[in-house]
DNA sequence: GTTAGCACTCTCCCCATGAGAGTGCTAATC
DNA sequence: GATTAGCACTCTCATGGGGAGAGTGCTAAC
C-alpha cells in the first residue's frame, strides 16, 4: 500500500500529465502545487513510485509519466470526479428535447454531444435485446411475384428484405396473408418462428415464415453504431506522427469498434474503465475505453463509450459517460411510454 | 494547341508524376522512355509547357509537376484508359452475386470494392427519386396511445416514426385505419398527401395523413452514403503531415461529402472528373472527384464517386467508376425485377 | 532545331554543438 | 531517520553549417 504522501504525489503526477501531455518533473510538482518539501524529497518519492510500478520515465533524465498500473490506481483511488454542472446538464438535455423524438436521432446526437464534451471518440451502440421478437410483419407488393417483407421487431428496429410471393397475388391478397402470419408469429422470437413454420398448410406461408425467422435473427445480430469525435481524438499529441494517425484511422470504424464493445449483458449503473492492455483487442493497447450500458433490465440494452489515449481526462470523462448512459435510459423509457 | 511532341512529353510527365509522386526531371523522361532527343531538348519543351501553364515546378531547380490545367488536358486528350480485364470483372461481379440480394449490402460492397480497386476514397450514394411516393403505410401498435408508423416508399426505402393514436385502438383497429389511409394515399407524393388530408372526416386520420406526408418528405431529403477507403487515401504522400491528414479526416465524413456530391439529375453514361478548384467546396481544392450517376431515367438515381489527391491514377480510376455505375444500374434493375 | 557543357540554385541529409531540463547520488543538515 | 543542497551526469532537442546531389537555365557550338 502507498503512503499518503506517495499517493498524493502520484495523484499530482497523473493530473499534471493528463493536462500537459509532457513528462512531469519534480520541479513542476513542487512549484505548481506549492508542496512544502524540496524537489529532492519529491525525487525520492518518485523513485519509490517507479520502483512499485506506478510510473515510468521515457529516458534517464526526463520527467515521469504514469504507467497503466498508475492510471488504474488513479481511477480507483485518487481521481477527483468533475461533476456535471446544472448548466451543462440543461444545455445537453435541451438539445435532446429540441430534436425530433426519434431513437436514431437521439443516439446520433448523444455520440456527437458526448464527443464534444470529452474531446475524444464517442461511440453509442443502438440498444438491442438479447433476444428480439417479431412485433409485426408486413408484405408490400412490389411487382407480380415479388414483395417487400418488412418486419417490425420489439426493440423498435425494422428489418426488410425482398421475397418471392405467388405471381397472382396483389396487395389485398398479401394483406390477408400477412395478417394470417401475424396471428401466429407475432411476439415470437426467431427460434420459435422457425418451429411454427411446419404448422402452416400453405407452401408459401411456410416459406415466408422461414424468411421472417431469418429477418428476426438478422435484426438481433449487428447493432448499429454511432461514432463521433475522431478528428478531435486524432488532434491529440499521442497521434503526432502520421503512421500512428493512420493506425488509429484504420481501426476507428464501425466494424472494428463493434468487436471492441461487445454487447452488455445487463444495464450497468456505473462505467467500466479499460486501460491499455486491459482491452482485449491489441490495437486498443494504447487506448482507454470508458463504457457504460443503458436500457431497462430485461429490455433492449445499448452502450455508451468513450475512446481516447490512456492519457485521458478520467475525472471529466467517466461521470459524463455515466450521465449519458442514464440519459439514454430515460429517453428510451420516454419512447416506450 | 500543343505540338505533338509537347503533348507526348506532357503525357509522360503526368504519367510519371502519378506513379512516383516526385517532381519529374528531364533526365528521368529521357532515360525511362528512351526518347531520341537529349535532355536539353526536353528541357526546352518543358519550359514551353510551363509557359503555357500545363506544368509548374515547386522551386527553381526541381523537376516538373502537372498543374490543374495539365491534368485537365491529360484527362481530356492524353490519358490511356486502363481497361478492366475479364478476370477483374468476374472477381468483382462474383462478390455481388455472393452477397445477399439487398440494396444496402450491395451499395456497401460497391464502396468497399471500388475503394480497394482505386486505392482512394470511394463514396456510393443510395439511389433516390427526385420525388418519392408512398407505397404503403403501416401502423404497428406499441402501447395504448402510441404506434409505430412505418412508410415504405417507392424508392425502396423505409421511414418510421412514433405517432400518437387513439388510446382505445389496438392492432386490429390500427390495421383498418391503415388500410383506409392506404386506399387514399398510396402512390402519392408528399405534396399530394398533404392536400388530401382535409378530405378525411376523422380527426386522427387527418393528423396521421400529415405525419405520413412528413415521413415521405423526409425520405426524399438525405440520401445515405457509403464511404470506404479513407485509410488508403490518407496513406498517400499528399497527406504526409499530420495537419493535412487532420484536415482530410475532418472532411471525409457523410455530412461533408453529401454536400460535395449533390444528387444527379439524370443517369450519366460517363463519369465527370472534377479536378482541384473545379470542385465547389474549397476543402476539395487539392482533391479530384470522379463521379458517375446510376439508375434508370425517371427512376431512383444514385452516385458512385472516387475522391483522391489531384495526383490520381486517372486512367485507372475513371473506367472503374464508370463500370461500377453501370454495374449498380444493372443490380438495381435486378431488384426491381 | 538540337545539343553539349557548365554555372547556378535549391533541397535535404548529416553532424556537431550547445543549451536546457531533469535525474540520481552523496554528503551535510535538521 | 527523513530531508535537503549541491553537483555530476544524461539525454533531448533546436540550431546551423557544410556538402552532396539533383536539376535547371542559358550559352554557344553543331
Amino acid at each position: 500500500m502507498l503512503t499518503q504522501r506517495r499517493a498524493d504525489i502520484l495523484n499530482l503526477v497523473v493530473d499534471e500529465y493528463i493536462g500537459t501531455a509532457a513528462p512531469v518533473s519534480s520541479r513542476a510538482l513542487v512549484d505548481r502545487h506549492n508542496l512544502d518539501v524540496s524537489t529532492a524529497t519529491v525525487r525520492n518519492e518518485l523513485a519509490a513510485l517507479e520502483q512499485e510500478g506506478y510510473i515510468t520515465h521515457p529516458y534517464t533524465s526526463a520527467g515521469r509519466i504514469p504507467s497503466n498500473t498508475g492510471y488504474r490506481f488513479y481511477v480507483e483511488e485518487l481521481m477527483a470526479e468533475e461533476p456535471i454542472g446544472a448548466d451543462e446538464r440543461r444545455t445537453i438535455e435541451h438539445q435532446f428535447y429540441q430534436a425530433p423524438p426519434d431513437l436514431d436521432e437521439w443516439l446520433q446526437l448523444a455520440a456527437s454531444v458526448l464527443a464534444g464534451a470529452v474531446g475524444n471518440v464517442a461511440v453509442v451502440a443502438r440498444p438491442q435485446r438479447p433476444v428480439t421478437h417479431l412485433r409485426q410483419a408486413q408484405l408490400v407488393h412490389l411487382r407480380p411475384g415479388a414483395a417487400l417483407l418488412v418486419g417490425v421487431l420489439d426493440d423498435g428496429s425494422i428489418q426488410e428484405r425482398i421475397v418471392a410471393v405467388p405471381e397472382d397475388e396483389g396487395q389485398p391478397e398479401l394483406l390477408t396473408r400477412a395478417s394470417r402470419l401475424n396471428d401466429r408469429l407475432s411476439l415470437s422470437d426467431s427460434e420459435r418462428i422457425r418451429t411454427i413454420a411446419p404448422q402452416f398448410d400453405d407452401d408459401d406461408d411456410r416459406r415466408l415464415t422461414l424468411e421472417i425467422a431469418d429477418l428476426v435473427a438478422e435484426g438481433a445480430s449487428a447493432s448499429q453504431l454511432f461514432i463521433e469525435g475522431i478528428r478531435a481524438a486524432l488532434a491529440q499529441p499521442e497521434f503526432s506522427t502520421t503512421d500512428r494517425m493512420l493506425d488509429a484511422v484504420e481501426h476507428l470504424e464501425a466494424y472494428e469498434l463493434r468487436g471492441a464493445l461487445r454487447p452488455p449483458q445487463h444495464p450497468d449503473p456505473g462505467a467500466r474503465v479499460l486501460i491499455g492492455d486491459e482491452n482485449e483487442r491489441s490495437w486498443l493497447h494504447d487506448w482507454t475505453m470508458v463504457i457504460a450500458a443503458f436500457g431497462e433490465p430485461g429490455g433492449a440494452l445499448g452502450s455508451v463509450a468513450v475512446l481516447g489515449p490512456t492519457r485521458m481526462h478520467y475525472g471529466h470523462t467517466i461521470p459524463r459517460v455515466r450521465y449519458f448512459a442514464r440519459l439514454m435510459t430515460e429517453l428510451l423509457h420516454e419512447l416506450d411510454g
